[in-house]
DNA sequence: TTTCTCACG
DNA sequence: ACGTACGTGAGAAAA
């Protein structure tokens, strides 16, 4: 076995700790212990750390401390460090507790009396470098990247705690354009008013920067003094060295601490559990116990140990003894092995019948009628975690799932759709319950996922599943009513779950054989356009890399670079466009990409999941994935086919009806978002013109830009109109809207101030519900769907503003989408009630697709629309757009 | 696994 | 001064 390499990571405790009180020092008040302890720096603290562990994952740990006020420094500068505020109180007595923690996650402390700890740092990073170790360093302060080398990388963290930047030499040389030892030299120049130490007059950042490139090093700028220009700065520089040389040393970390610890020392063996345990307890971070817990295979005593559970194999010899008269509820729980429901193997089932528990590996079981119908009474209500998935399962076994009451699922999604974990293990500790394990724990994950051999942990696995649905029952109901949320969840997503698993088993048929042809084609136009590029590029690269195909645009060709990413050269649509016309290579990467998205994501892509049984894809609707309240679509994902562009437009000839003599119809709602904001925000203006039915953009158009009668209205004003509409339901920033529609910023702010204006209502909204947010945390719909919003508060600009911008839209998309819900349900409702053959197939956001027999069409083109505008009442009038015909390219 | 890019509303 | 539009999923490359 090859020996692990020795990795040491070494944390500025001080500045770590500092920097994770103030990152929650909003939230100061919510983290006290029982006993009145602050705990808020303990808990950042504590996240920084495993995130770091699981990131570097160390060899080798020490958690370096300052030791008092007093240092080498102090003494050759009596002002260093001055005039620094006391440390809070509710800051100081955290330090032991954050000393208890280290010990029990296994990690030395160290602090050396005269020096701080960055010099113990220093030393010890330089020590373990001479062994060759790896070294990281985790700290706020970012003058510790003097000590970057190509064994030790320096973490600073970023935003609070939560995130770090790692400094490389070459990070360091990117980000401050000086090596890493050339900082401590800058810091002479430059001095440091958060330490205290002045440097030369006069000289910034930018000053020094500029010194240390044309002459290496401060003794490189006082050798060649002489020859610089007169001036202030030369003056300055002169009459202060000495104070530079003071500061340089000052800043300057030691290598040479007389640190008495041994490398050997730091290795680290691992976490205490009791340790930890006791001190969470006496923390209450009941989150981090449940977390502790979790991840200690052992059984320990100091947990309370799993409750007995006992249970019953259900067996053809005892399936008489369920009698279906003398229950009116039971808990099930059928398992699928696996993401996909509709293909995936259903390995087992659970039930709890009165106050027995009973399961099951023999699947054919549940076609026997005293289970069947059970299942299949709408007298008897069932409890389960995932309804959609269930009901799916149990189709494929020809069992129709008839009476959902409890969905454990659906329910915490709607109490907090952020926190959400499909989950049942996981999903029950949330809710603070943890006698169920998570699907992980028993199966493991990735390659190692197996269904345990020991049948029994299989059975008891399930056995805890239904009873954990059934103890979170009555508190998650509880909980749905104080929210005034049982009527969203007994009305709109309940029912939904059922329909949207029809719509699933349904299917979509696809013309495989289109696809292939499209396929054939487009292959060869690519691999024209692919060496045409080449020929352009004058060599062969992966195309498909942005990363080669930036060096071919902004090194060989030497194209100006407009954007960059995180990692080197954007190379997007927007750039690429921005660069039509400087080379014809441009407009041919152009064509190519849009032609290999097509091939890969949608013929490719949709080839694979089709189903070789019917010549249908199937997809999966995510009921309870996003924070709007919307849906999503996976496996294949039927929400985002092509339609802007003709050429990607040309897919929707695949998806047909499934029968000879059948149609694909489809109707949209009209700027539903828009109609809601109208509605929502009760402006006068914009729901005038909505119940004047006229042109919404273009009768914006007319406000922002002045103009009186509509034939004014060029149809640029319009494109901008549109686009000012669509900012305003982002909730809309100047810079985003100059982005979008390529016009300066300060002309972005005019359209908005002038929008506002005229729009007072929608302005009022805008403000009241950042307002409404900023008081109760959250955010609803018209149909009381929240969305928690924690960080509305927040001290960082770019957390609160996105949280404003949020808090403007949810409202919107979400009621938008509970209309569509509603609208399906009672579209289903009334397929059933006419009988008619008309199957809903799909759901697109603001759009319903069906399919039909031809002779259905016109019965639909009456009654889709109507279904849809009457779905819910509100103050302006919904607007729903129909077509159809013979694939669902045709429906136009 | 993360990043970039691009498809949709 | 900050650094941006809101909500998604998938494929390919690079780590």
């Amino acid at each position: 076995m090859v020996e692990e390499k020795n990795k040491l990571l070494l944390i500025d405790g001080n500045s770590v700790t500092f920097r994770a009180f103030f990152a929650l020092h909003n939230s100061l008040s919510r983290f006290v212990n029982h006993e009145g302890l602050h705990t808020n720096a303990i808990y950042g603290f504590k996240n920084m750390l495993d995130s770091i562990l699981t990131k570097v994952n160390p060899t080798h740990i020490l958690v370096a401390f300052d030791a008092g006020k007093t240092t080498f420094r102090t003494e050759k500068f009596t002002d260093y460090k001055g005039g620094r505020a006391k440390t809070p109180s509710e800051l100081s007595e955290q330090f032991p507790e954050i000393k208890n923690l280290l010990e029990g996650y296994g990690i030395k402390t160290y602090e050396l009396k005269n020096y701080e700890a960055d010099d113990i740092i220093g030393t010890l990073a330089a020590k373990a470098e001479k062994k060759n170790y790896d070294v990281v360093v985790v700290t706020g302060d970012r003058d510790l990247t003097q000590l970057t080398t190509d064994k030790i990388t320096v973490a600073v963290t970023v935003k609070g705690v939560s995130e770090i930047e790692e400094y490389t030499p070459s990070h360091v040389e990117e980000k401050i354009g000086l090596i890493p030892e050339q900082i401590v030299d800058m810091k002479a120049l430059v001095g440091d008013t958060s330490d205290n130490y002045p440097g030369v007059t006069k000289i910034g950042e930018k000053t020094a920067i500029k010194l240390l490139k044309q002459y290496g090093t401060l003794d490189g700028i006082y050798k060649n003094i002489d020859e610089m220009k007169k001036s202030k700065m030369k003056e300055n520089l002169i009459r202060e060295k000495e104070i530079a040389y003071l500061c340089q040393d000052l800043a300057e970390i030691r290598k040479d601490a007389p640190v008495e610890i041994d490398l050997e020392e730091t290795e680290w063996t691992g976490k205490n559990i009791e340790k930890l345990v006791t001190l969470y307890q006496k923390l209450d971070f009941r989150k981090f116990l449940s977390q502790l817990k979790a991840e200690s295979s052992e059984q320990l005593d100091i947990f309370e140990s799993k409750s007995n559970i006992e249970f019953t194999e259900l067996t053809e010899e005892n399936l008489n003894d369920i009698k279906i008269s003398d229950n009116d509820e039971i808990v099930f729980n059928l398992e699928i092995d696996g993401e996909n429901y509709h293909t995936a193997e259903i390995i087992g089932f659970s039930i709890k019948i009165g106050d027995k528990y009973l399961v099951s590996d023999d699947i054919d079981l549940l076609k026997k009628k005293q289970i069947k119908n059970l299942l299949e009474s709408d007298e008897v209500e069932v409890d389960l975690f995932d309804g959609k998935r269930q009901y799916v399962g149990l189709n494929r076994l020809g069992v129709t799932l008839s009476k959902i009451n409890f969905d454990l699922l659906l329910v915490s999604y709607l109490l907090d759709n952020s926190e959400n974990s499909n989950d049942l293990g996981l999903l029950a500790q949330q809710h603070e319950y943890y006698d169920v394990e998570s699907d992980e724990q028993i199966y493991g994950k990735g390659a190692k996922h197996a269904v345990p051999e020991d049948k029994e942990v299989l059975f008891e696995h399930l056995v805890r599943k239904v009873k954990a649905i059934n103890n979170l029952k009555e508190k998650l109901f509880n909980e749905l009513e104080e929210n005034q949320q049982l009527d969203l969840y007994t009305k709109i997503e309940r029912p939904l779950s059922i329909i949207l698993a029809n719509m699933e088993i349904a299917g979509v048929k696809v013309d495989s054989n289109r696809l292939e042809t499209m396929q054939s084609e487009l292959k060869e136009r690519l691999s024209e356009l692919e060496q045409e590029i080449y020929n352009e590029a004058g060599e062969e690269f992966n195309l498909n890399s942005p990363k080669q195909l930036g060096v071919i645009l902004f090194e060989k060709l030497k194209l100006p670079v407009i954007k960059k990413t995180k990692t080197g050269y954007s190379t997007a649509v927007g750039v690429l466009e921005q660069l039509r016309g400087m080379s014809p290579i441009v407009d041919n990467i152009l064509q190519y990409r849009q032609l290999a998205k097509i091939q890969s994501t949608y013929i490719e892509g949709l080839l694979k999941v089709v189903s070789k049984k019917d010549g249908k894809a199937h997809t999966r609707y995510t009921q309870t994935l996003t924070s709007t309240g919307r849906l999503s679509s996976v496996d294949p994902n039927l929400q985002n086919i092509p339609v802007r562009l003709e050429e990607g437009r040309k897919i929707r000839q695949a998806f047909v009806p499934s029968h000879p003599g059948w149609e694909i119809f489809s109707s949209d709602y009209s700027q539903i978002e828009l109609r809601v904001l109208a509605h929502i925000s009760k402006d006068k203006n914009m729901q005038e013109a909505f119940k004047e039915g006229m042109d919404i953009h273009a009768s914006t158009a007319m406000r922002i830009f002045n103009v009186d009668s509509p034939d004014e209205v060029t149809p640029n004003m319009r494109r901008q109109a549109k686009a000012v509409n669509f900012g305003i339901v982002y909730g809309i920033s100047d810079y985003g809207l100059s982005q979008n529609i390529g016009i300066s910023r300060k002309q972005a702010k005019q359209f908005i101030d002038t929008y506002l204006d005229t729009f007072s209502g929608v302005k009022d909204y805008m403000e009241k519900i950042v307002e409404f947010a900023k008081e109760n945390g959250y955010v609803e719909t018209i149909f009381n769907r929240r969305r928690y919003l924690p960080d509305i508060k927040s001290r960082n600009f770019n957390l609160r503003s996105f949280a404003e911008r949020t808090a403007m839209n949810s409202p919107i998309q979400g009621s938008a989408a509970d209309i569509i819900k509603v609208a399906m349900i009672n579209m289903q409702e009334m397929l059933k009630e006419k009988n008619l053959q008309a199957k809903m197939l799909l759901q697109v956001h603001d759009e319903l697709i069906f399919e039909a027999p031809t002779e259905e069409i016109p019965l639909l083109e009456d009654m889709v629309p109507k279904v849809m505008d009457s779905a819910v009442k509100l103050d302006v009038p919904l607007k729903v757009e129909s077509k159809h015909g013979q694939t669902w390219f045709d429906t136009k």
